[in-house]
RNA sequence: GCACGCUUAGCUCAGUUGGUAGAGCGACUCGUUUACACCGAGAAGGUCGGGGGUUCAAGUCCCUCAGCGUGCACCA
């Protein structure tokens, strides 16, 4: 009987993504099985919430391609799956890409209503989120979005609240008035790691200080400095000593300097004296602090030049670093000037502007504490790393850790929770004494009242660090304490993300895990590779090499992209993804539909394998998933593309069309094929299954397995 | 300065506990026979960065050098 004439009309033609992936998307969403389902073991997954302040970029899309196959994987094999998505608002980074919208349209943030802004970068954000969730189920991924959050939720909000007292209460979060990292385009501080090294050569311009030779870099910063600092045992300055006064000419006139001894002074650099600036540099604010020294700001947050610069004050420090040296030079104070002085300065990693240390009141989260605790269970190896240098990494991170500074002058995120008692205290009339109870700062998301007093508390203006409320992402989106998702799901199984934010997020999420839960988050951390442009180069939007995933979606359909992602992808290893690979990838997914079209005109059902074509796929069986237990996707991937295209149907069909035997196991041997291949091709093998049984979801079926 | 990673076919990369090198893409030669030209058959192409060591056996383990990349620290 020719079979053909049952055939649906659409597999007489080739593969049409396009007029497949969104209605199968549907029958997916419609069906209920995004959500976990059934009373078995639970696998779960918390996706990093993609930022939303643009498109999904190629990394994107790698994240929904490997979580994907990881839970279509597990929901084959009968787990309760959880994958549950979120939006990021992505405080710092969104509030950027909204600045450059601002100023494109000639406006700026600064001076303006802060209500306004928030509303208006609340609505760009709500805007984006749609667009971008959109683009994650273009790209197959099954979570379950009944329980989509929102780093903004008011849950998350309140949860986000709730620790940071917990950890002021435990005395693990302190406001301190310490030296931070400022930017002055940004007008915010910064944590540690937002901040970038660069190279750069400068010159290095040798001062006369009185009866020494300073050597400086920053000649703008050095109009309050008083103290002249060297090594106790210097034999060159043994004659002065620590604590002594000398008079002598600086830049705007004479004054009286301190000699101080520190062992912190390297000797052998320059003259081995230097005078310090304690406002503006890490090293100088340590010696300052040993000494118990004045600290004197010179530059203020806008990197102007304050009034103890005299006539230079008002002027922007690169407009006056020449101007000073002309002063300096014309009074003789200039010994020499080395041009060709390399050092790094510390730069904003988002514009480059270089950091200016300034020391402000701001709120630090205490890292020791919490870093021994998640050393603890990382060296016990309760946390595995896909690589394992990560782990490395990490623990060397971990036990070098220094307090964190959460604070941001931004608008766009989480208010922190903190007022502070108005400077004067306006004491009740009948109970004037009370007032020395007045706390100084409550932590509160409401407005407290004090109660000794009839002052008012004012609101910290600032927010959090947009990493603190995410490293609390996986209890926060179980809905941690009471829920049942929390008690069912947590900790979850897998941290799938990239290796540029292994400190930024996976450490301390680690930390915070255990300190609010008691427990590690995830047990296993894998980290994907970068996805570069087709000449191996990083993407980068200033460079114009983006790739949008969403255009070789439309070229080539998502199971290409998805596979042209995942093939030859080893974890942590970065990957140049060429339009080459992903078609030839899309022909492969043609292949899916010819090899069905063959099987089902040709072959029977009902029919087992049996003999040595048996013991081969069942060996490919079990190899592929011993791959996807031990986090080998790219080998999986590679091999049962490799037996479909090059065994399966360039030599077993063509055997076929000569052996009846043969011919009657290609259905069974097919359909286990689309099983193994379906995490990594989701679309064209669920829409192959929809044609072979009308009605059933490959999506559920079970992975093939020994009989 | 310290640490980590990479160096395998023209290109992009695999190679899981050591067993005598693979895939995709590209280039080459054929080919339309029961799905598929978004195809098939065939052949070409590598002293696995250099040097040394362990071993019966090394792309794989150890040492060393070089190049590239990344992270961290110091930085007057």
């Amino acid at each position: 009987m020719a079979l053909s004439e049952k055939l649906p009309e659409k597999l007489l033609r080739p593969y049409d993504p396009k007029a497949t992936e969104e209605r199968i998307y549907k029958i997916w969403e419609d069906s209920g099985f995004l959500a976990p389902t059934g009373e078995s073991k639970p696998f779960t997954i918390i996706m990093p919430p993609i930022n939303a302040n643009g498109s999904l970029h190629a990394g994107h899309g790698l994240v929904m391609t490997i979580e994907d196959i990881m839970i279509r994987y597990k929901r084959m094999r009968g787990y309760k799956t959880l994958w549950l998505p979120g939006l990021d608002h992505a405080g710092f980074e969104t509030q950027v890409v909204y600045e450059k919208k601002l100023e494109k349209e000639g406006r700026t943030r600064f001076g303006m209503n802060k209500e306004i802004l928030y509303k208006e970068i609340l609505d760009f954000t709500l805007f984006n989120s749609k667009h971008i969730k959109s683009q994650i189920k273009q790209m197959g991924a099954s979570c379950d979005w009944s329980r989509e959050k929102f780093t903004l939720d008011d849950d998350v909000v309140k949860t986000v609240h709730q620790t940071f007292k917990r950890m002021y209460d435990d005395n693990l979060i302190y406001r301190g008035n310490k030296i931070i990292s400022w930017c002055s385009k940004h007008q915010t501080s910064f944590s540690d790691l937002e901040i970038k090294d660069e190279e750069r050569v400068e010159s290095l311009y040798y001062l006369k200080y009185g009866p020494f030779t300073i050597a400086t870099a920053r000649p703008e910063t050095k109009f309050g400095d008083k103290y002249v600092v060297m090594h106790p045992s210097d034999a060159r300055y043994k004659e002065y000593k620590h604590g002594q006064k000398i008079k002598l000419e600086w830049i705007n006139g004479p004054i009286a300097a301190t000699v101080i001894k520190d062992e912190s002074i390297d000797m052998e650099f320059g003259t081995g004296v230097m005078t310090i600036t304690p406002w503006h540099d890490n090293a100088d604010f340590e010696i300052a602090e040993r000494h118990k020294l004045d600290k004197e700001q010179i530059i203020d947050e806008a990197g102007k030049l304050l009034p103890i610069a005299g006539e230079f004050a008002g002027q922007h420090i690169k407009r006056a670093r020449p101007l000073i040296i002309e002063k300096l030079q014309k009074k003789g104070l200039v010994e020499k000037i080395e041009n060709d002085y390399k050092h790094v300065v510390k730069t904003c990693y988002r514009c480059g502007t270089i950091i200016e240390p300034q020391i402000k009141s701001q709120w630090f989260v205490k890292m020791k504490p919490l870093a021994e605790k998640a050393l603890k269970k990382i060296k016990k190896g309760e946390i595995k790393y896909i690589p394992e240098h990560y782990k490395k990494i990490t623990i060397h991170w971990l036990e070098n850790i220094m307090d964190w500074n959460i604070s941001r002058q931004i608008v766009w995120g989480i208010p922190i929770p903190a007022w502070f008692h108005e400077p004067r205290c306006i004491p009740k009339s009948e109970r004037e004494k009370d007032v020395e109870k007045c706390k100084e700062i409550i932590v509160s998301a409401e407005e407290p009242v004090c109660e000794f007093c009839d002052a008012k508390f004012i609101r910290d203006p600032d927010t959090f660090d947009t990493w603190f409320s995410s490293s609390q992402w996986p209890y926060i989106t179980l809905q941690y304490p009471d829920n049942k998702d929390f008690k069912t799901f947590y900790p979850t199984d897998v941290m799938e993300t990239a290796g540029d934010i292994i400190f930024f997020w996976v450490a301390r999420m680690i930390m915070m895990g255990l300190y609010v839960t008691g427990e590690i988050p995830f047990k296993t951390v894998y980290i994907h590779g970068m996805i570069l442009d087709p000449k191996g180069e990083k993407m980068s939007k200033s460079k114009g090499n983006v790739i949008d995933p969403i255009k070789y979606i439309n070229d080539f359909g998502t199971d290409a992209l998805r596979l042209g992602l995942v093939v030859g992808n080893t974890p942590g290893t970065s990957l140049a993804l060429s339009p080459e690979k992903i078609r030839g990838y899309k022909n492969f997914a043609n292949k899916l539909w010819n090899i069905t079209r063959f099987v089902l005109e040709n072959s029977p059902d009902g029919e087992k394998v049996k003999g040595e074509l048996k013991d081969e796929f069942d060996k490919l069986r079990d190899d592929i998933t011993s791959d996807m237990e031990n986090f080998r996707f790219y080998l999986a991937a590679e091999k049962i593309y490799h037996y479909v295209w090059h065994r399966f149907a360039d030599e077993i069909i063509e055997e076929s069309k000569k052996n009846a035997e043969v011919k009657s196991s290609l259905k069974y041997i097919w359909e286990n094929c689309l099983k193994l291949l379906h995490p990594f091709m989701p679309f064209v093998t669920e829409e192959i299954w929809q044609i072979m049984h009308p009605g059933k979801l490959l999506m559920v079926e079970t992975w093939p397995h020994d009989n």
